[in-house]
DNA sequence: TCTGGGGTCCTAGGACCC
DNA sequence: TCTGGGGTCCTAGGACCC
């Protein structure tokens, strides 16, 4: 989906529209203030629901820019006192996850009715396999985009940009060449000429570390990945990682089109407002280490999953990070067993530095039904002789 | 001008068992 | 008395993604 978040925005608000606008999570002013600059040109938006960005205080990031903010250099993940010197005047929003979740589903919604092989990668973007849907092959894929893109603005209002390839890993570089509200078909032969151009950073999986590493090798694109015999870069990145760097860069990806999974972890975690010290602020850090533990039992239950590996994280001052976890026998989904568990692990770690996050994870999972029935029965009182 | 929250997967060492 | 592999589980950290 092009600039989700924003888009369902500017849905809501379309008064915004051309203006630059940034979706901030955090914590904002108490009083959210209107800049004159934007009166009277706004009409009905509720002063509540947003301010501008230069009035920002608070640790947040962005989470998506309008294509009128991105302009201005402003882009996802970046701090907001960083944005907001390079675009003072955007109009800041609050997120709304229950929103653009609503948003979500009904986009999959449309997806599936069409095309029903397709994997779920986060609250906008998908995974979609052509191969069996009819009329899929017509013009390379390009006839069903289409249709796609129709259906999912006439059902949403909202724009999405497709990319259609042999395997999932193209796919994706190639739903980046023409958005928004694009399409790109990419075909085996066109490896050379379309993807051996782009930066390394391009392929999904290749981060800011493996790209630094590349670099200092002299390597700065696909193509010059791919020139690197297969050997040398098992030598250099290892077994696994170096025979996949080959097989991307070549274009190879044979991964599956995934309909189903079940989650592995749940946490919760907070930025404080300011870093806390866990003598000074231990009243403090306590309740929120409890609220933590509340909320990670409450989406247990909700989704019905229970886990056997409580965890914590710590954040330092200085941004390094520390986790400790440990296993119990039985699964749970109960807060109080959680923050006794994560009690302990908090105990084994650390606590001079100031601490800028805490966070709280139940890992291990399984369906709440399946770990009912794995307890042990409930002890029976002896019978006494 | 300091950098969110919720995830997945991988690696590597150690414990433990056969 | 000393020496084997192989396998699984647990733990901590790290890279990466949306």
């Amino acid at each position: 989906m092009d600039a989700f978040y924003a888009s369902v925005e500017l849905l809501r608000y379309p008064q915004l529209a051309g203006l630059p606008v940034v979706i901030g999570g955090g914590r904002r002013d108490e009083d959210d203030v209107l800049v004159k600059a934007y009166a009277g040109r706004l009409g009905e938006i509720p002063l509540a629901a947003f301010s501008v960005l230069k009035d920002y205080v608070g640790r947040g990031v962005i989470t998506t820019a309008t294509y009128a903010a991105r302009a201005f250099g402003v882009g996802s993940a970046m701090g907001m006192m960083k944005a907001a010197r390079l675009c003072p005047q955007a109009i800041l929003l609050p997120v709304d996850f229950a929103e653009y979740r609503r948003y979500s589903r009904r986009f999959k919604e449309v997806i599936l009715s069409i095309a029903p092989v397709m994997e779920d990668r986060g609250v906008d973007e998908v995974y979609i396999d052509f191969t069996d849907v009819p009329g899929g092959q017509r013009e390379g894929g390009r006839v069903l985009a289409r249709l796609l893109q129709k259906c999912i603005h006439d059902a949403t209002g909202l724009t999405c940009s497709i990319g259609v390839a042999p395997n999932k890993l193209i796919a994706k570089m190639a739903s980046e060449f023409n958005k928004p509200n694009g399409i790109a078909i990419v075909w085996p032969e066109d490896l050379q000429e379309r993807i051996w151009p782009l930066a390394c950073r391009k392929i999904n999986g290749i981060g800011p570390k493996t790209n630094e590493k590349l670099h200092g090798h002299g390597i700065t694109t696909i193509g010059e990945l791919a020139a690197r015999p297969r050997d040398w870069l098992v030598a250099q990145f290892g077994k696994s990682t170096g025979a996949w760097l080959h097989a991307a860069a070549w274009g190879r990806d044979e991964r599956p089109v995934v309909t189903e999974s079940e989650p592995v972890s749940m946490s919760r975690e907070t930025t404080f407002e300011r870093d806390l010290h866990a003598v000074r602020d231990r009243a403090l850090l306590g309740q929120i280490f409890t609220e933590l533990c509340q909320q990670v039992a409450a989406d247990l239950q909700r989704k019905g999953y229970a886990g056997r590996t409580i965890g914590i994280k710590l954040r330092y001052e200085d941004f390094k990070i520390a986790t400790r976890d440990q296993t119990i026998e039985q699964p749970t989904q109960d807060a109080a067993l959680i923050r006794r568990i994560a009690g302990l692990c908090l105990k084994r770690v650390p606590l001079e530095r100031r601490l800028r996050l805490l966070g709280v994870r139940v890992g291990a999972l399984m369906p709440a039904q399946a770990a009912a029935a794995t307890a042990p029965p409930v002890p029976v009182t002896p019978e006494l002789f």
